[in-house]
Formats: structure tokens, C-alpha cells, sequence
DNA sequence: CGATGATTTGAGAGCGCTCTCAAGCTCGTT
DNA sequence: AACGAGCTTGAGAGCGCTCTCAAATCATCG
């Protein structure tokens, strides 16, 4: 191991061109006669040289890496499929491009100092925002540092702004998607359908309410709604919320899976038949909802793909410019039926 | 917001001091007057300076960013609540110090060409390793980007050799925690006890097998040995396995909980009650082992405090030097019982 | 065969920061 | 008052790379 890394430098001298040619061929050869070229590459590889990506930075101001920020702790993060499976596609979309990813995420308010720092401090080129909350200052921050941003999830401001123009966002339509979960429950003889809702300060878990009381008749029971978190535990506090509440309900519609499962532990514990006496319906479609007895019937979104395509969104935006003005991402929601409704 | 970053000598000259002495006060203020300092300060907070990271490391060669490598895929490692704990004792250890993280994982083979390509770019000043298999490439990779590495378990080669000396780890005694868990199962009369084993080509999950067998009496059937993989899927393959070879097996020591939450689950499926008919002991007392029915006996490691060890070792090893050689640690297994044994 | 244009190459100027070294100060001491 | 011992400060070199620009080389053609 040689203790000291070869520079282009010394690559130059090794094959007797100038630091220039050796560059580059080392940035993929153009321009440059395709002898010389064997010739570089040959010692490039007897010197083991790496390109040193500090001085690389300083020069071009690309640092190839973007960070993935997640508004919630590092537990969640970690136990909630939903950002597994959407980190998934990002990843896939992200090293294709030959770019790092760096996961930060938010444990206690005192992290957006950090966060803050991190951003504005050069390290990436852009981020991936997800789970903000309708007071969160992480746009303020990105946009503070001049930083290009793609959210998951459609954010709570909108528009022309102090933030600097349209967020560009991938999202699925959540309304539709809770309209299409009430519908079936609708179409299936249920009447008093209580909704469990997400934390009400994400657009999504707003959107799904919504949704839920768009396609609900006027003469059916609109208050049967009781506030989750996304987790299974919220999912458990709200169904025993909501059963204390009227007793007599026949179904229950979760903005997601996770929270569908602790429904379904409750009801469960609550001697209620799962769906004889109340049906239920989730929202993701993630492997959680397979495992359950009895499987979940859910509205589907490609989360996976989701996270490819804002992966795919910043790096256009990152990239060579404004050939192809990217835009936001509204993928249709679909309804899949398993035995739980 | 400017468009352009201002730079030291931006600082500087509006402070009416020299690059050299703004240099200094970013870096602690060490021998620059109060009144100087003030000014400095003062400078750089009217001009929203943010020190150019790609510079400062071009000069220092240090990056302030470490990477944790999993040699797991992305599926696991989101989705096994021992990563995520680790994972969190790391980022706390690491955010004190104002050191950056990069999460690697090993989806497939080819992904070690561009982990090799990542670490020896000269992004990060350290590595830590977790989950390394038998065969594992990465201590390779990572001696020949002479990277300072700490180990999560005790890798499988030790002492002097081509990888260059000692590795530094943190590890349990995983050995001696399997026979707290046997012991225990004996002391409860036990004498048809089944063991399902981690992957054997990791050493954590050989020396729990060792332990096991150590602590079986003689003439207790030693065969009893079905290898999963540390999912809970496993779990139940495992289980499944032995209830066939052993349908009269009075015990399972599972080598992580979450094995033994399908095992649980399997013997449920066989009408068998636990701990009635087959008691059951997991290993790392994660927080599945308080949900399931009944509650895992388990044998206890301190994972988020061997996460902060890691980072700390690391830290040292990076930093200042040699003033406090840092060595490997083993921490104490510790039996914890609940329902299930 | 010289002119024209395209292609290939090298010299050299930075990118923004740290760090060494020497000069300029401030003091306490004699 | 003079002098050496710290403190503070600034000048300037240099980290390894990219990129512009001009020089050199090559190809093409009237």
C-alpha cells in the first residue's frame, strides 16, 4: 500500500502527457487520440489512481452525492416499510446516476440546526424531502442555501412564493385514492364508516380525509374520524378511540397500512370478526398488508417507483439544465381487494 | 439570496483582517484577539459565510464523514431492528462530533465495485462494517484504501496478516450468551433442546452454535440444529425443519429474536404452546421480543451502546492518534426472562 | 503543395481553504 | 530605557483538479 495517493500528476509524467490529457481521458476520453489514450489508462492503472473528489468538487461545485432528508426520528425511519420501500427506488435511480446518497433524518428539533449546516454547507448537490410536517423549516433551509429539492408528497404551500417558485413533488392522488376505499366500503352494504386518519399536519393525511368525506352520503355519520400517527400503535389508540365512540361501526378505513394492522389487533382484541362485523381497508399496499389476518384489502401506490422518479426529477434538475423542464408527479391510485373488505 | 457564496477572503476583507485570521476564528479563535474576533464574526454573519467543504478537505484530508457498510441488502437492513438500533447509538456518537454518515448496503455482488470505488474516493475518513460474511470482499476493499475500519462482530480472520494487523471490533461474547440461554433452558428441565442457528458463515452466529453445543450434557441429542438466516421467515423454515426431524423437542434456542418470532409463530401453526409444550429463547432482546405472545426470554446485548462504542473507536482511530491505542471490546451477555422459557 | 479547418495537446490560471513562517506587537524584567 | 519572550497577524505557497485558450498536429482539398 503506498502510503501517498498518485496525483494526475504523477499519472501525466508516468505516460509522458500533461496533466490535462490525462484528465481528460479520466472524464471519458474525448478529443483524445485513442493510442494516447491506452497509454493513460495503462498508467492509471499501474499507479492505482484514484481521482481525488475534494479537489474534484472544488473545481466543478458538483459534489455527485444528494441527501434524502426525512422528517421523522430515526426509529420510524428504520421501521416503517413505506420509506424502506421508497429508499429502494431512490437508491436504484441514484447509483445508476453514479451518485451517493446521504439519509439524514430529524430526532428532535434541535437536528435542524445540523441539517441546516449539513445543507448549506456544500455537501450535495441536491435533496429528496420527505414526511415534512405544514410548519416544517426544512424548505426554508433548502431554499436558504439554494439547494434544488424534490419532495415526496405534495408539500402545504404551493405556488409562487417566498420559497422560490412550484415545489416539484411526486405524489399519488390521495383523495381519489381515499374516495376509491369508501366507495368499495359503500358498495359492500357498510354505512357507518369510521376513518382513521394520518398526523392532520401532511398533506397526505389531509388529502385522505378529504377524500374519505367527499364520497361518504349525506345521511351516513361524518364525525367517526379519530387522528393516527402512521404507526401501528396510532393505529391501535384510534381504533380504541373510535370504538368507545360508537360501538355500532361496520368499517373502518386507515390512511395506511401500518396503522391498518394496529386497527385490526384492536378490533381483534375487541372480539369484532374481521370483516363480518367491520370491514377494514388501509392505504399503501406494502408488505404488511399480505401478512395480516386477514390480508388487507388497501389502495395501492407504487411507492417504489415514486421514489425513482423524485430521484429521477432531481437529478434533471441537478443536471444539465432546462432541456426538459421537469415538473410534478401525480400517479393514480388503484384499489386492491383482499379479505378485509 | 446571492447567488454566489462568499469565500474567506470575501470575509475578510470586509472585516478588514487577512484571510489567514478568519481561517482562525472558524477554526476555534485560537490565539486571534477578542476584539478581532468580534469583528470576524460579525463579518460572517452579515455575509451568511459558509466555509466551502471540497476546499477545507482538499487541504486537511479529512472528509468528516464516516460510512457504515452492511453487507446485507437494503430489505434486511431496513427491516431488522438490529441495524436500526446500531444504527442509532452510531449516528448519536458520530453527530456529537459533528461527523457525517453514508449508509452502504450490499444489494448484490456487483455492488462491491462501486462500495470499493466509494471508499478508497476519498469520501470518508472511516468505515464501519457490519455483517460481514465468511468471503466478504470489503476488509479487503477497504485495506487496499488503507481506510481506518471498525468491525461490528468479530470478523472472521484475526492477528497479523495481509489485511494489516489487528481489526478493531466490537462484538458480544456470543458465545458465552448461548450457554446462558441453554443453561437456562435446562435449569427449567428441559432435554430436547433445538437450536436454530444464525448464517454459519458469519461469526457471530458460529460462536452462539458453539455455545450452544458447549453447554448441552452428554448425553443430550446434539443434532438438533437447523441453520436459518436471521429473518423471521428463516425462523419458521428452521422451525419447520426441526418439528420433523424432532416432533418431541421440548426447546428451541433461536440465535436473534427475530428467528425466534418465527419460530414462534410456527409452533402456534403445530399446536404447540409455548412454553408449555416447547419453551423458546431468543437472542438480542430487540423490541420484537416484548411483542410477541408470550413475551421472548431472551439474552440481552446493549446494541445501541455497541453502535456508540463503534463510532467512538473509529473516531479516536481517525483522529488525534495514538495517544490512546484503541483496542477491541467484548460486552457481556445478560439473560433476560420473560414468558417464553 | 500550400491553404484551410478540424482535431489533439499542453501551459497555466484558478477553485477556496489551511498552514508555515516571519514580521510586528505587547509586556514584564533588569 | 532596552531586551527578550510570548502573542497576534499577514503574506504566500500549495492541496489536486478542471477548464480556457492558444499552439501544434493532422486531414482535406483546390
Amino acid at each position: 500500500m503506498n502510503d501517498v495517493r498518485p496525483t494526475l500528476e504523477a499519472v501525466a509524467a508516468r505516460a509522458g502527457v500533461s496533466r490535462a490529457t490525462v484528465s481528460r481521458v479520466v472524464n471519458g476520453g474525448l478529443n483524445v487520440r485513442a493510442a494516447v489514450q491506452e497509454r493513460v489508462r495503462e498508467a492509471i492503472a499501474e499507479l492505482g489512481y484514484v481521482p481525488n473528489q475534494a479537489a474534484r468538487t472544488l473545481v466543478t461545485r458538483r459534489t455527485g452525492a444528494v441527501a434524502v432528508v426525512i422528517a421523522e426520528p430515526e426509529s420510524r425511519v428504520f421501521s416503517d416499510p413505506f420509506f424502506a420501500q421508497q429508499l429502494r427506488g431512490i437508491s436504484r435511480a441514484l447509483s445508476a446516476a453514479d451518485t451517493q446518497l446521504v439519509l439524514l433524518y430529524v430526532e428532535d428539533r434541535e437536528d435542524y440546526g445540523r441539517i441546516g449546516r449539513f445543507l448549506g454547507g456544500g455537501h450535495v448537490d441536491g435533496a429528496l424531502m420527505f414526511s415534512l410536517h405544514s410548519d416544517d423549516p426544512l424548505p426554508g433551509i433548502a431554499a436558504a442555501a439554494d439547494l434544488p429539492v424534490v419532495y415526496g408528497g405534495r408539500p402545504g404551500w404551493e405556488g409562487e412564493d417566498s420559497l422560490g417558485g412550484d415545489p416539484l413533488f411526486v405524489d399519488t392522488d390521495n383523495r381519489a385514492g381515499a374516495r376509491l376505499a369508501v366507495r368499495h366500503l359503500l358498495d359492500r352494504g357498510r354505512h357507518r364508516i369510521a376513518h382513521i386518519a394520518g398526523p392532520l399536519d401532511q398533506t397526505s393525511a389531509v388529502d385522505r380525509l378529504r377524500g374519505y368525506r367527499d364520497e361518504l352520503p349525506a345521511d351516513a355519520p361524518h364525525d367517526l374520524v379519530a387522528e393516527g400517527d402512521f404507526t401501528p400503535a396510532g393505529g391501535e389508540r384510534a381504533m380504541t378511540e373510535l370504538l368507545t365512540r360508537a360501538p355500532h361501526l361496520d368499517a373502518v378505513f386507515a390512511a395506511s397500512d401500518l396503522m391498518a394492522t394496529g386497527a385490526l389487533r384492536t378490533l381483534q382484541l375487541h372480539d369484532r370478526r374481521v370483516p363480518d362485523d367491520v370491514a377494514v381497508v388501509g392505504y399503501d399496499d406494502l408488505e404488511p398488508a399480505t401478512w395480516t389476518h386477514p390480508p388487507l384489502t388497501t389502495v395501492h401506490q407504487d411507492v417504489e417507483e415514486m421514489g425513482r422518479m423524485m430521484a429521477t426529477l432531481l437529478l434533471t434538475r441537478i443536471g444539465a439544465g432546462t432541456d426538459d423542464p421537469p415538473a410534478p408527479v401525480i400517479t393514480p391510485p388503484l384499489l386492491v381487494i383482499r379479505e378485509s373488505a
